[in-house]
DNA sequence: TAACTATATGAGTATATACTCACATAGTAA
DNA sequence: TTACTATGTGAGTATATACTCATATAGTTA
């Protein structure tokens, strides 16, 4: 059975999980492992609403997955962490796996 | 601007990243890390409900997390996919940068 | 100063998710 | 056969999330 610290621990695994696992934010973190970008031009990248847009990157910002800074009008938000790419191994790793299914499904269907 | 093919990656990705993102999943893969488990032994270890924990079970071989075998009554559930540990790589990286800052702010109060 | 731009946020709505309880199904064992 | 056990699922409810539109705020520029 679980105790409190493993709980505790599961649940900001989960909400860091969570910050990442939406298609827009995936997106927005594709965009940001080239360099810093401000809100209007990740909005014009992933096409959506700027309040949309901004919204999500402060689930992101409060979850520590981003940082900011401020030029002007402008507030430039960056990846915080490279770690984030661990993450793109895990999801790659499974989808390899799935397209490796249907790959075996394909072939005994011929 | 994003082109269909890595928009539908993307939301590939979040599936994946959803079907994870949950205290109690991230419980049942620590759980399944140390080898496959029948549902009733996960809900006793997570401690809830069996149709609670089998909808999540379900969730997660919906994406290709988890596999399973009949044994009997039982069905005995497993990770797919070792690329699960990569997940656990950058989320852990995320909260050990958390713990650093507050390791900061905190030296610097004194 | 006024007009403009970039960003953030409140309010409302639509949708998705998690949970519980009750029940169905399938296999086991007497 | 009947009683039992493990699992899955429908239905209902509560909560969380995503999105849009309108508006507020802060910095810029004329």
């Amino acid at each position: 059975m679980l105790d409190k610290s493993k709980q505790l621990l599961f649940e900001k695994q989960a909400e860091i999980a969570k910050a990442i696992a939406h298609p827009l934010r995936i997106a927005i973190v594709n965009f940001l492992a080239d360099g810093e970008q401000c809100v209007c031009d990740i909005a014009e990248y992933v096409g959506s609403e700027r309040s949309n847009v901004s919204r999500h990157l402060s689930v992101m910002l409060n979850s520590g997955l981003l940082d900011y800074r401020k030029d002007g009008l402008k507030v430039i938000y960056r990846l915080k962490c490279v770690c984030i790419v661990d993450f793109f191994k895990c999801v790659t790793g499974v989808l390899r796996e799935q397209a490796e299914e249907n790959q075996k499904l394909l072939t005994a269907l011929q």
